[in-house]
DNA sequence: CGCCTACTTGACTTACTTCAAAAACAGTGG
DNA sequence: CCACTGTTTTTGAAGTAAGTCAAGTAGGCG
């Protein structure tokens, strides 16, 4: 297992810049690791965290439970992630987390984070820009969930994780470990499970991509993006050309 | 006109503790006012801005723009919101702003509120709580318009923005000024204009509510939010009791 | 092997979109 | 004041995408 720290700081130096003394600052915080099956909240609606977590590998999700006992995924996050950096100033969690297959994570506590912002406010405002970046990755789903076609949606979504996983270092190659069901698939973009399935497949004859037993093969990356209306202007990242 | 200052204040005040040296502190920035007509742009897309906006009065509202010249319009704002706090600490926009009939708007320099955010840390706190609540607002928007029926998502729509406009003080009783056409309406909800209308009726036919010429009206609240499924917490307001 | 879960497929039904046109309304200029 | 124009809202009818329902297949695991 890498080191939480370590990952933190990549993921915060992917768009923002820190000096050596932030650095320091990060690696100065105590944290524990805990392993989570697939599936499995850790954090659940109406909870008051005191502790921030930090994906460190696998892949996590933030769903709202709706009244009639339906989901809805709101996010996905991979490693480097701060999925709830939000409980930071916000008392009640609206929404729950859980692992998407096997997932570790980090977590932080709040008073120490708090109190190391006011010391070095650099480490405060790139985690800030952080929650930023996760919230025009909210207006985005907004945009899918609610303009898109079923197929493009489903398109736009694999584009963005498969974007978002390249830029992580976590692809290999045209391969991206994406351990979702259908089902959750379908609680994601607002679609029935057998329009997942429909849709799922008039992409795999597009012959863009291919998605099984949880692993995003993506064939013809510029094809894909076109058909999904994907631009990854909205993830703010600072190696914008690299796919 | 009140003074953007005082409006500013008010409205971090809902949500967070602030001392009276922060009070002055953000008395102190400087600002210029700007009114704007419906439908006026002042933010777009791919914009480096380098002030802050602050609604003093109207509405306003974000939106995305598609490829194929679509709106899909991602949230409302209105007096003492800060609807492009954002772009602090993100560069480019990838969204836009424009003023939902006539409305003011007051900027902040960039530059001066960082310099306060590392004098007074407690207000730099508020504002990104502010930002977190806009974020947990998208949220509910992606659930809304992903896992809602039509007629539901909007009453929740309503419900909100109701809400949101009471908890500022702007309605007046069960009136509340909403100056949005039908074909924003289902550019927000992901419907066709025509649904818009039929559901706008449904709602009507309930008798929980009536919108038309820019002005709801509810008259029968604990209804209106039943049938949405609206639970405020989301919006993380001090006062929950409200209504 | 049998059970469970996840995926796939088909047939049916209904919601919603699209298209088209009418009605209501606001603004403009004679 | 009224005719003219453009916009927004309303209504109707037709077509279609997608949801529901139901059954069947495939894969994973004890």
């Amino acid at each position: 297992m890498k080191n939480a720290h370590q990952i933190l700081i990549r993921s915060l130096k992917e768009h923002s810049v820190l000096a050596e003394e932030d650095l320091s600052g990060i690696c100065s915080l105590t944290h524990t690791v805990r392993e989570f099956q697939p599936n499995e909240d850790f954090i659940r609606q109406g909870d008051h965290p005191e502790l921030s977590a930090l994906v460190v590998s696998g892949m996590v999700a933030r769903y709202h439970l709706l009244d009639d006992g339906s989901r809805q995924y709101l996010s996905f996050h991979i490693a480097g992630d701060l999925p709830d950096a939000q409980g930071l100033f916000i008392d009640e969690m609206d929404h729950a987390l859980c692992a998407i297959g096997r997932a570790e994570v980090a977590f932080f506590p709040h008073r120490e984070m708090l109190r190391l912002f006011k010391r070095r406010p650099a480490i405060g405002f790139s985690i800030w820009r952080e929650t930023l970046v996760d919230a025009a990755i909210f207006r985005e789903a907004i945009t899918n969930n609610s303009a898109r076609t079923k197929p493009g949606r489903m398109a736009h979504f694999f584009c963005e994780l498969f974007y978002r996983a390249r830029v992580a270092g976590l692809n290999d190659g045209a391969k991206c470990i994406l351990p979702i069901s259908l089902t959750q698939l379908g609680e994601t973009l607002g679609m029935a499970i057998a329009s997942v399935n429909r849709s799922l497949q008039e992409l795999r004859a597009s012959g863009t991509m291919d998605f099984r037993d949880g692993e995003l093969v993506v064939t013809k990356w510029r094809e894909l993006k076109q058909l999904a209306g994907f631009n990854p202007q909205y993830l703010h990242m600072k190696k914008q050309s690299l796919i």
